[in-house]
DNA sequence: AGCACGCCGACT
DNA sequence: GTCGGCGTGCTC
């Protein structure tokens, strides 16, 4: 005998930290995780059904119905809602909010939407009769049979003539063309031999255990076959009749590990989930995956929220990587929420990287996480790139390059190999000086100075995008000889081609990346042999495999050696690893040479030893001496306004409200004053912050839980605020 | 977030 | 006298 309940439990995409009843008949458990459309306001709105009750706390006659349920089945599994629940209240946001993020966007939107499988036109052996004799002025007509010769989607056919739709209406009543579902067609990707594993590779695919719930790091330096460990693991999963949840940090690099995964499933059905697929796409995978007809999921940070039914192995590769965290709306960790996933599911969540977060290699020493250990490059000809440093003090360094570094990349062209250059800059110089009265470049809506972009001829803003003409005097005083000062990715461009003129030369940064394709092609050229020196930013160092380089060149990395950041230190090492690693793939030895003023920063000492385990160790000890993350836990609260002072004055308000309203959780919560950001001024907004501190999560998450809803019922006067549970930068 | 209600300045 | 500024309060 089931209980009768009337009342569903909605949430609405609306910043109000609750949920809303509502009447409807013959509520059941079942509707749990369904949409529905709900009068909200003066207005209807769409919002989800998360839990039933026979009661309401609201008065009873002011309860409004249900219009409409939309789903037949829940868009959300219950696990999939258990985890939406765990992230609304650890990170501190509203449920719905929450809910929202998770749901594609299409599936957000009123409009009725056709879950219908992809398909494609074909012609019939009687259209083909019919048809053949097509000639002449019916153009559009000629071009639309002969592309349907073959099965071709809808997509295509519109974009071959604008008249498709009526023509594809006009044959299929005729019987001349037929739809047929598109069959996912076998990779023709080589299958071949699948790769003997190292004796450690075998050991860690043997020691994962797919219905143990045991997180653990897969270290293994760049070359040493994490991705080989990644498809047995997978392959292990799929024969136990499970799903496969892959997490990548960004599109940039899924192609190639696509493609692996591809090659070695041919059979499989595999969803790749990122930002260029589109709404009604992602939509309909997102319901193939809820319905278990997707085996493996390869997506971004957003698909740890993707319903998946049999999950039972989570992937995280480049673990590392600061893209798994969203830096506005919810402010999640998707590393952390995978972590959680696993635990609520019951499936093994491993984090690869050469180079782990800090958070997770000190999990590992504390046990919490296993860790494996790949220590050699797979391929057994290939070793670890040789590291030297050049003290850019004693040497002359023109334009950034050392006399050091021009020798070795002319040797590089001379063996008819590439070479990488790796700076953290783009544009031409970071810094425009005037020599006679001091002035810089600064941007008027940030608190940042202007970058040079010496062929737009601009001066640019990196943070706000605001850009001007390059002025040809100081604007202050006049002086006409104003210096650019410093290198960036353009000017390290431009001096290589002083000295190497015959060389080929590409760069890769954000400004050379921006169209569509760019990249693709960029790469295309680099696999091809097409190009001979390499300059770039970051964009450069990640997970990327370009066989014939071997040689690294990193300009300058000076700028972060003593940075405010306490995470500084930890990005750049992980950065000078990876980029280092870039080098000497294919059995060509690597050679690594990294221009600094200060070679005696042990950060350099451990590179050239590939000593992450003992800088890490040495990391963690100073974070410890400090009380800093992951010894500690911390909660930030950012307040923006046009005025500084409004914001400081909001956080001294949401403070005194912490001070008064909760003052027993404080007890083990440490409250700073709130301060002006680090970037005070962003796009004519300032910011100022308010940190909360304490050495136990579950404290921190008592006092979280008990004062962050207050901070709704502040006055907020042009105010944006959010609050960010475990933030990376403070 | 939206959107109403509500109380003070310059305008057809 | 009104149109409209954005402060404040509410949404089941």
């Amino acid at each position: 005998m089931s209980i009768k309940f009337q009342i569903a439990r909605i949430v609405i995409d609306v910043p109000i930290p609750k949920a809303f009843d509502y009447v409807m008949e013959e509520v059941k458990q079942a509707d749990i995780g369904k949409r529905v459309i709900v009068p909200f306001g003066r207005h209807e709105r769409m919002g989800v059904i998360v839990d039933c009750a026979s009661q309401s706390d609201y008065p009873l006659a002011k309860l409004k119905p249900v219009l409409r349920v939309l789903d037949e089945e829940p868009v959300f599994t219950p696990d999939t809602l258990a985890l939406l629940k765990f992230c609304s209240q650890y990170y501190q946001f509203p449920l719905g909010g929450t809910i929202f993020t998770a749901l594609p966007a299409r599936l957000r939107q009123l409009a009725p939407w056709a879950d219908e499988a992809p398909y494609a036109w074909q012609l019939t052996p009687s259209g083909k009769d019919a048809l053949g004799g097509l000639s002449g002025r019916a153009k559009a007509q000629i071009a639309l049979r002969d592309a349907m010769s073959e099965p071709v989607t809808p997509q295509i056919l519109n974009a071959i003539s604008r008249q498709a739709s009526s023509v594809i209406k006009k044959w299929a009543e005729a019987g001349w063309i037929e739809s047929v579902p598109i069959t996912r067609v076998p990779c023709d990707a080589q299958i071949g031999p699948k790769p003997y594993l190292t004796e450690e590779q075998a050991r860690i695919v043997e020691a994962v255990d797919l219905s143990d719930p045991q997180a653990s790091v897969l270290f293994g330096v760049t070359g040493s076959g994490k991705t080989e460990v990644y498809l047995r693991l997978v392959e292990k999963a799929l024969a136990a009749g499970k799903q496969v949840l892959v997490l990548v940090p960004e599109i940039n690099l899924t192609p190639q590990l696509l493609l692996r995964f591809k090659a070695r499933f041919p059979h499989a059905s595999l969803t790749s989930l990122h930002s260029e697929i589109s709404d009604a796409e992602r939509a309909r995978e997102w319901m193939a995956c809820r319905r278990g007809e997707r085996s493996i999921v390869l997506g971004t940070r957003l698909s740890v929220f993707v319903p998946l039914p049999a999950l039972g192995l989570i992937l995280i590769d480049e673990e590392h990587d600061n893209a798994y965290k969203q830096q506005d709306g919810l402010r999640y960790s998707a590393k952390h929420v995978a972590l959680m996933r696993g635990k609520l599911v019951g499936a093994p969540v491993l984090l690869g990287s050469a180079t782990p977060s800090l958070e997770s290699w000190f999990q590992t020493l504390s046990g919490k996480y296993r860790l494996h250990t790949l220590s050699q490059r797979a391929v057994a000809s290939a070793v670890m790139p040789t590291i030297a440093l050049v003290d850019t003090r004693r040497r002359y360094t023109e334009d950034g390059l050392s006399s050091e570094l021009i020798s070795a990349i002319q040797a590089t062209l001379d063996r008819k190999e590439q070479s990488l250059l790796f700076i953290n800059r783009r544009g031409y110089a970071p810094v425009i000086f005037c020599d006679a009265c001091g002035w810089q470049a600064g941007c008027d809506r940030c608190s940042a100075r202007l970058v040079l972009h010496r062929q737009q001829k601009r001066l640019v803003c990196h943070h706000c995008g605001w850009g001007q003409p390059a002025p040809l005097a100081c604007p202050d005083c006049g002086n006409q000889d104003i210096k650019p000062i410093g290198v960036g990715t353009q000017r390290l461009e431009d001096s290589l081609e002083k000295y190497f003129p015959t060389a080929r030369i590409l760069r890769i940064d954000r400004d050379a990346m921006r169209h569509k394709g760019s990249w693709a092609a960029a790469q295309a050229r680099i696999a091809a042999g097409e190009v001979d020196i390499l300059v770039g930013t970051q964009m450069l160092a990640k997970g990327h495999d370009f066989p014939d380089l071997t040689l690294v060149g990193v300009v300058n990395a000076d700028a972060s050696l003593y940075a405010a950041d306490f995470r500084a230190s930890e990005r750049l090492f992980a950065q000078l690893m990876q980029v280092s690693g870039r080098a000497g793939r294919a059995g060509k030895p690597g050679q690594v040479l990294v221009q600094t003023a200060f070679p005696e920063h042990p950060v350099f000492d451990a590179l050239i030893r590939h000593d992450y385990a003992g800088y890490a160790t040495s990391l963690l000890q100073e974070r410890a001496d400090c009380a800093f993350p992951p010894y500690t836990f911390q909660a930030l609260l950012r307040a923006e306004a046009p005025r500084i002072e409004m914001a400081m004055q909001w956080l001294h308000q949401a403070r005194q409200t912490a001070l008064s309203t909760v003052p027993a959780h404080l007890a083990e919560v440490t409250c700073f004053d709130p301060v002006p950001a680090l970037m005070a001024r962003i796009d004519g907004k300032e910011r100022a912050q308010l940190l909360f501190q304490s050495d136990s999560r579950a404290a921190l998450q008592r006092f979280l839980s008990g004062w962050s809803y207050l901070l709704y019922e502040l006055p907020s006067n042009g105010i944006h605020w959010s609050l960010e549970v475990d933030p990376i930068e403070v």
